[in-house]
DNA sequence: CGACAGGTTGACCGTTATCAAAGATCGTGG
DNA sequence: CCACGATCTTTGATAACGGTCAACCTGTCG
């Protein structure tokens, strides 16, 4: 248990249990084979903080200098581009994190985060990590699997754009959500419609019309606004 | 100097004198800070192959356990989409690399290597990486740094397409590639206007018109087919 | 000089953004 | 528990944007 919740202060947001803060850091992925030793190590520089509905979490142009890792409730990642517009980059769920780039060199935001509920966060300082990896250099190697996963879907994403139009993109995103939940056919949409747009690069008009469109083709079923049945996965693809 | 040459005969292709192999792998960002004795041991474990113009390196689909490094000439990265477009990813030239996916986890290429013009390419076994960073675990932070930049990297670029349209993305590859090559206001465009099609998301057509819309708004001007001077950096952004 | 690949221009059409209005949904307070 | 307003979603009309196809240039190399 230890004092986990050293410095929490700083962060002028509520602190958790140290339980629950260990509960957190367990189950991110580059965590989730260390030691008990080590995993003790870590517990010791995490801090937490608390977020309310739609408050921000960082901004782009602050200073970037700790990883954010998703305790509970969601955080959605956005960009703004120079016209104003917001892209989606990710939506985070308990175990996801955000602020790796700050991790390996001194870096600035780029994007934004805000909690779209109730949201607690443990964080964990750049220095800290860096003392971890030098101490236990194998950890390293496992961050890297998982960063050239994630750099490997983001060009897989970026080619998504680049060459699929608007009704592919939503129909590839459902077809994906569908085999990420793996809950037979039937898909809970985790956004808004204009968080989707801000997701897929285009609109909320267009999502409802193409929605419409693809019901239209007999290829899913629309049970209410976020419950969605696919009846035809080839067909959408 | 050493044996460097040894495996070569099994990718069918010639063979580069140790010295260049040298220079290949010094050149690269992630070795070049090496100590001259790890330097020496990576030596030991590379292999050449050179490649005709138009030749493919590697295919989607085939196994992926090397790290390519371009040494001499260029290499185009691009994916095909289900509906066979092509997206190309990037454009490697000198000290460029490739392949770091296949790093850390086994995995199959998702995309395709094609040397644009007579090509030499330096390549170390998955195998070998992974004993080198075993012995010397410090060298897996660089890589951490360049790959958590080339993450942030291809985000940024996700999010122009999501958000910028046609002509905006034309503006911006001029600006960044006018930035690059900080040839006072002279751009030479690296490629066809087939290939900048495809790296940009969109068709040789448009590429045509946007530039001829531009140089009409006075932003730039075609002195030649690839040749263009940039006049207004501001008024392209 | 002719042939061929790459680049440009034009006409047209499909896709999707935009703007406006109507309809559904949800939380809040009466 | 219902009524209200705020917000989210859908639908419609329209126009901008960019893709497609075809014809025409341009430069290069035999």
């Amino acid at each position: 248990m230890r004092h986990s919740d050293s410095g929490c202060s700083a962060h002028h947001h509520s602190c958790a249990a140290a339980g629950s803060v260990q509960a957190c850091v367990s189950i991110v992925p580059i965590f989730n084979h260390l030691e008990p030793v080590q995993l003790e190590q870590i517990m010791e520089t995490v801090q937490s903080a608390t977020y309310k509905k739609g408050e921000t979490i960082y901004r782009a142009g602050e200073k970037s200098d700790s990883l954010y890792i998703v305790h509970k409730g969601s955080v959605k990642i956005y960009r703004l581009s120079a016209s104003g517009k917001e892209h989606m980059v990710s939506l985070l769920h308990p175990g996801d994190f955000t602020g790796e780039y700050a991790l390996f060199s001194e870096s600035i935001h780029e994007s934004y985060g805000e909690a779209l509920e109730e949201t607690q966060m443990c964080i964990i300082q750049r220095d800290d990590i860096h003392a971890f990896l030098e101490k236990y250099p194998a950890i390293s190697l496992k961050i890297l699997q998982e960063f050239s996963q994630k750099l490997e879907r983001s060009e897989k994403q970026t080619a998504y754009f680049a060459t699929e139009k608007v009704e592919t993109r939503i129909a590839l995103y459902l077809v994906e959500l569908a085999d990420k939940l793996s809950s037979g056919k039937t898909v809970v949409l985790p956004m808004s419609r204009k968080d989707l747009a801000a997701y897929l690069g285009t609109t909320p008009e267009t999502i409802s019309r193409k929605i419409a469109d693809l019901e239209a083709q007999g290829l899913l079923k629309q049970l209410s606004k976020k419950k969605l049945e696919i009846l035809d996965v080839d067909g959408l693809l």
